[in-house]
DNA sequence: TCGCAATGATTGTATACACAACTATTCTTA
DNA sequence: TAAGAATAGTTGTGTATACAATCATTGCGA
């Protein structure tokens, strides 16, 4: 172990990618906050909205979010309160609970995102070359994979 | 507002991006934990064993972190009291602490680092090839110096 | 069918962080 | 030089999350 070091090269590109993601989190975070939404929030409209019959099992809700049952148990008490998203009953299976979107988290989701996209693009797309978006797709999909992470995929 | 959308090859980078790096910062945190470290300490390791003595005050050690000052207070408590950071006092400006790297701190990141590195390469560096590594730093420089965070500076 | 393992979700507890309020010190300026 | 603004750090409080324990339900093997 401890085999081979990083090159410079590769240590900048760690570097850069370690001391900027926090912030490039913060700052969506920040602009999202208008909206009354965390980041965290808002990925769960958006899973919610494009799945089937806009519901979907609280496990695999977790396990899309990367979140744990509790972490999202509480993240969904937030969402409800707030009359973005309502728990239903699975009829065939009573230990499950599906989280469903409410008209009211479409309504939230759809006045956010505009603005949302706005921030995305400002603080990430806009600042890149077409090539370099591409190339941002490429990398994080095969780091994805590689943490066992197939993109696009309900697993 | 709500101006332009993202084209497909954008969302694409954009959900990879962002379903990705939760996941690998998870990943390298994982481990970490076999050092009883926490990336966020391990970067605090870092940035103190390359600084000038050793030692780096307080406020500008947050601001490179991405920390607010009270979070950098407790992330000390904890290093402090594994050994691995002391508190020193400024000579010259009493407001000031300084956390300077201990001996055993200095010794705890040697050691981890070896296995830190590996992970990097594991989850990320050797999942790419070499122009990908590069793109990869020149993306997040630009998207730092986006966040007016530009990189390899102590602002 | 009965007993037990596996699955799905929640609750109790601990940790990490941000924000706001506070103390101490230094700087500025009139 | 005295008053108030600015800076540095800590503490109180609230929120978000993970882990472990727990409860309910389902599936499975003898």
């Amino acid at each position: 172990m401890s085999a081979k070091w990083l090159s410079n090269q590769e240590m900048r590109a760690w570097r850069a990618y370690i001391d900027t993601a926090t912030h490039l989190r913060a700052a969506l975070e920040a602009d999202l906050g208008e909206h009354g939404l965390t980041l965290g929030d808002y990925e769960v409209l958006v899973i919610l909205s494009e799945a089937e019959g806009g519901q979907v099992r609280m496990c695999d809700l977790a396990h899309g979010l990367g979140l744990s049952p509790s972490g999202l148990t509480r993240r969904l008490d937030g969402l409800v309160k707030a009359g973005c998203v309502q728990r239903t009953q699975c009829p065939g299976d009573r230990r499950v609970t599906f989280a469903s979107i409410t008209p009211h988290g479409k309504q939230t989701l759809k006045r956010a995102s505009g603005d949302h996209v706005s921030s995305v693009r400002r603080h990430l797309i806009d600042r890149l070359t077409a090539k370099q978006v591409k190339e941002l797709g490429d990398i994080f999909t095969a780091v994805g994979i590689g943490l066992g992470r197939p993109p696009s995929t309900d697993d």
